[in-house]
DNA sequence: GTTAGCACTCAATATAACGGAGTGCTAATA
DNA sequence: TATTAGCACTCCGTTATATTGAGTGCTAAC
């Protein structure tokens, strides 16, 4: 059977007031809903194929139906499709993005040193206007050069090394040491380390480099190599990997997902966060377009725990390569529509937010 | 009506059945319970009286009695004191430490450079074990001496600020500043900073010394004041309020808590944090003795969201004075018995650890 | 003071009855 | 041939009605 354009209008009515109402729709509903003038039995005929054909589904007999997740894709690929057409016509967007979104404005425009603090703050802000849960990543480093580096001697032989990377950010460790050193040496593998490292991304720091640094430092090869650890961490570590996330409660005002063995599992999920890094890698990974957004219906979600829900997520990029996540999860019945929209202002504009402060570095 | 021996034994039998079960408990249940011989008639005679003097209810005629929360109060009273009467003899003590803990041992052996970490896993091993909500504050530096601080150039006039607290505690700050710099200034600057404020409390930089300093820097005075800025928000600064939470879903296992309404006010509390920080003062502020353990039942909790719930707390200290708070936020029948003996337990090893710490240090 | 006995209460559970939204099918209609 | 009106049927959700049982308060006997 084919899905000819009724069958789809009808499927993305039945959906769409699904969406708005909680509730199995019947297709007395639908008759008086669309434009196209249909009594209810015929509509009653159409959904009965559509229900054949996979996109519908009686909860039980005598029942409105709802959407199978096949039919959701169908309905969100249509939409995003949609939207890429209209993208043509700028005027619309601009429009939007004047009226709708000031508060994330305000939020952005608050004096936020912090990159943390920032991003917490989004994921609030999003949690609240979308009555969603959602997640947010740290920018990851990858390609990321160092900038700087530079040893101070603290007390009690312990070293404190200071790691500045591109965008300005910095990490700390403290090195303890068994052999005393005094202030003309630390300067001395400052230099070294400075003018051998600066400006290098994690994979041209090779062993060749490394070794030929060990031995000029001589008998402090032990403490260079510490350091060479230490930006490595910095690169590779799981700190970058921060996640923040907000609104996990929301999940209560659906109550498809409110029963509590569900819900236990779901906030969980949220609240561990490791878990969370699947759907940063499925985001990141995958032949994405640059800043396209991607939607995991039900079981296409990378997360197991959340199966029973739609995670919308997007990537936003800085000007040199570091990528983070921000993702929505909702019930399969969320607002696509509004939550795309809402996902590409954040986007843009913390592409802006990021872009401005390395035009203020640089 | 006075509260005889009997009684308080009552009332205690009560509770305890109630603790374990969850339900209400009936005077024949208590009859065959305790060891006092007596029949349910007598037994539901004096349970009249507690009722009427307030330490027990029902929650509807003909159901058995459930504790109020002044009854739950006795009953915590009662057993604190219990427990440093038998502090006396230690070998109780030291016998459970044996036994009970290996899995904090092993999760404090873990290598784990940052204090973030541990704390986080702390907070989410006591969560496991007790199956209830946990907090736990990062220590706060209260009284901490300043202890290096540091100027580096970056590219663009941007200088990279390194403060480094008692007991290690780094942070860092890029501060943009409009005039040119060269090294050489930067390295004054180090020592006029270092030689005027290294070993100060925030108490004791007053602005007479402030001031001093910045008439020495001469056209650099708006930058040491950006730098001392810095320092007092290190030290006062949100980012040292830090909690971390794990197990918020545990409160699914306790009915009393679960229906929707309630879990969200919960939840919301523990993700947010803020309202944490009024246990966290509470628990600080108050007389306090020396790692004293506190129990707030139902309304007597700092935070409106938990009235509901019982919320025991302990302080950890370090020897420079630097104090933290562990919560445990459970329903009001949690199992108060081993939530003070975890809270002990786990005091007194992050002491230790802490102590260790500092030992390996100086 | 304690206890046995009894009538009473009330939540919780099970059972039955009812109403309504929605379906599938058939037959009539355009 | 596609559409529609009509009707019997299904099944959820709600309400009404018993039934059970744990537990109480009270009284009278020990």
């Amino acid at each position: 059977m084919e899905l000819s354009e009724r069958k789809i209008k009808i499927l993305k009515a039945v959906i769409k007031n699904y969406l708005e109402t909680g509730e199995p729709v019947g297709s007395r509903t639908i008759s008086k809903y669309t434009d196209l003038k249909l009594s209810s039995a015929t509509i009653r005929n159409e959904m009965a194929d559509l229900e054949e054909m996979g996109y519908i589904v009686q909860p039980h007999t005598s029942a409105g139906r709802i959407p199978t997740d096949k039919g959701y894709r169908l309905y969100v690929d249509d939409m995003l499709a949609e939207k890429t057409r209209v993208l043509e016509d700028k005027e619309t967007q601009l429009k939007e993005k004047e009226s709708d979104i000031m508060s994330l404005e305000d939020e952005l425009n608050k004096k936020v040193d912090k990159v943390e603090t920032l991003l917490q703050g989004v994921a609030k802000m999003l949690a609240k206007d979308t009555n969603y849960a959602t997640m947010i990543s740290a920018p990851q480093v990858t390609g990321n050069k160092l900038k700087f580096v530079q040893l101070s001697a603290l007390e009690d032989n312990n070293i404190l090394v200071v790691i500045v990377m591109g965008g300005n950010l910095i990490r700390n460790k403290v090195v303890k040491i068994t052999e005393e050193i005094n202030q003309e040496t630390i300067l001395k593998l400052n230099i070294l380390l400075n003018s051998t490292l600066t400006g290098l991304t994690l994979e041209e720091m090779n062993m060749k480099i490394i070794s030929a640094m060990e031995n000029q430092a001589g008998s402090h090869a032990a403490l260079v190599r510490e350091v060479v650890d230490a930006i490595v961490e910095t690169i590779n570590g799981e700190d970058n990997l921060k996640i923040y996330t907000s609104g996990a409660t929301n999940i209560f005002k659906y109550p498809e997902l409110s029963d509590s063995s569900k819900a236990t599992e779901l906030i969980n999920a949220l609240e561990e966060k490791n878990e969370l890094t699947d759907i940063i890698s499925a985001t990141q990974t995958s032949d994405s377009q640059d800043g396209e957004i991607k939607v995991y219906i039900g079981n296409e979600s990378p997360v197991d725990s959340m199966k029973d829900c739609s995670v919308v997520t997007a990537t936003y990029e800085l000007s040199d390569g570091m990528k983070g996540t921000i993702g929505i999860i909702g019930p399969k019945r969320m607002d696509y529509d509004k939550v795309v929209e809402k996902l590409k202002d954040i986007q843009s504009q913390l592409d802006n937010k990021f872009k401005k402060n390395k035009r203020e570095e640089s």
